[in-house]
DNA sequence: AAAAAAATTTAGACAAACCTAAAAATATAT
DNA sequence: ATATATTTTTAGGTTTGTCTAAATTTTTTT
């Protein structure tokens, strides 16, 4: 098995991020804007990325990983998460802090290693900012959670993941005391800026801003 | 603080290691030979360590660390040791698979995450090899342990560490049953060969080469 | 359908870490 | 003390992943 660089593992993962579950083009420009680096820069990588068989590249046109380029990407995503589930659960980590870590972590190249770390963490199925976890064959759920903007008053619901995985949202959260797993009750949305009254496992009420509800992944019961 | 690049934190450990305990200085070639590369890398390298103040370096003089480039030294064997523990200890690895991936998660930069790993190991003292951890402060035990080839017959001493960490040397081991911790009583040792013959744990006799015997470190108890 | 704007690619460079071949310095042998 | 051998450095290149500026293609507007 050939051995794809760091940055080559950077660029699949943001491949499939941006491709989203329909396997959409994905543009040169979002490549560079995420990525941080220059719209020649990119086209050189995807050249490559091309040469090697891991993206479907037309000039102008935009990419899509293969099949391969998908499995690679998958992988590291598996790394990335476990690594974070292992940051907090065995480490004591807050969930605001992993992400730079795993970051690193996740290009480290040893499949025995992942599945001794998978079983030691007896094997996870999310990691800690609720996002599924890649099965080692590639296979990853795809949970339909809705966003908290999206829930009638009176609903009761379970609180299962975010969309923002910046680590001040996430202290935000802390902060109000929500976490994955919250019950969260809709007792309230008001008109004028959407902001929500909501309850806390049938104990506190807390305001939750129109900007945090878009970025609040919640579960029906 | 300024971050050193992979290849930077491996010519410093490599430095430190054929330095010895007394800080001799270094060969070109020596670097070259154990860093596999040519002896024109290894000057351009020294240039570019001795212009960040991490080694001592005079044109055809061979090299020292400085106080700078000891403490990044064993900062990095501090975390490749720690990782190795982690990966025997918690994942259930054999001392003979681990340095390769720890040689890549030696790398990952974080302080919390070194000190917070080595609390989850509960601070340990040694590696899978016996090898001493340095403090986070970077102070490094010097156990003077001696060969099994300096222990006179009748003698009984604890198996402490290796001084060969090849895989292949550790499977002999591990298939001769000899691991840290085993008592051994040189019972005799032979005129022609030197090979000995050595009682594990007041149980087995075994014939231990002198090959084996000058990489096994031990202690008088 | 042409013009203007936006997105993308090409051309030409650069820094990091490596290489080979040649030159220079140091060490060893006569 | 010279000659020879060894070690080390310099000179000039290569590859990877990045950059800016210019050229090209595609998209949008008029
Ligand atoms: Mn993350
Ligand atoms: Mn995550
Ligand atoms: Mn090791
Ligand atoms: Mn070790």
């Amino acid at each position: 098995m050939i051995q794809n660089s760091f940055t080559e593992e950077n660029y699949l993962k943001t491949i499939h991020a941006l491709s989203g579950r329909e396997g959409v083009e994905v543009s040169t420009n979002a490549l560079a804007e995420s990525t941080s680096t220059r719209a020649a820069s990119v086209t050189d990588m995807l050249k490559k990325l091309a040469e090697k068989g891991l993206i479907n590249y037309k000039k102008y046109q935009g990419v899509t990983l293969t099949e391969v380029g998908e499995k690679v990407a998958l992988n590291v995503i598996r790394k990335h998460r476990l690594w974070e589930v292992f940051l907090v659960e065995k480490l004591g980590f807050g969930w605001d802090e992993v992400h730079d870590i795993a970051e690193e972590l996740e290009h480290i190249p040893s499949d025995v290693l992942v599945e001794k770390l998978d079983a030691f963490l007896g094997h996870p199925r999310f990691d800690p900012h609720g996002d599924p976890i890649p099965d080692a064959k590639g296979n990853l759920l795809d949970p339909d959670y809705r966003l908290l903007t999206d829930i009638q008053i009176g609903e009761k619901v379970l609180m299962m993941g975010v969309l923002d995985h910046a680590s001040s949202f996430l202290q935000h959260l802390d902060r109000s005391g929500i976490t994955l797993g919250s019950v969260l009750e809709v007792q309230d949305i008001n008109e004028y800026d959407k902001s929500a009254t909501v309850q806390i496992n049938g104990e506190r009420t807390l305001f939750v801003s129109l900007e945090v509800s878009k970025n609040l992944l919640v579960q029906r019961r």
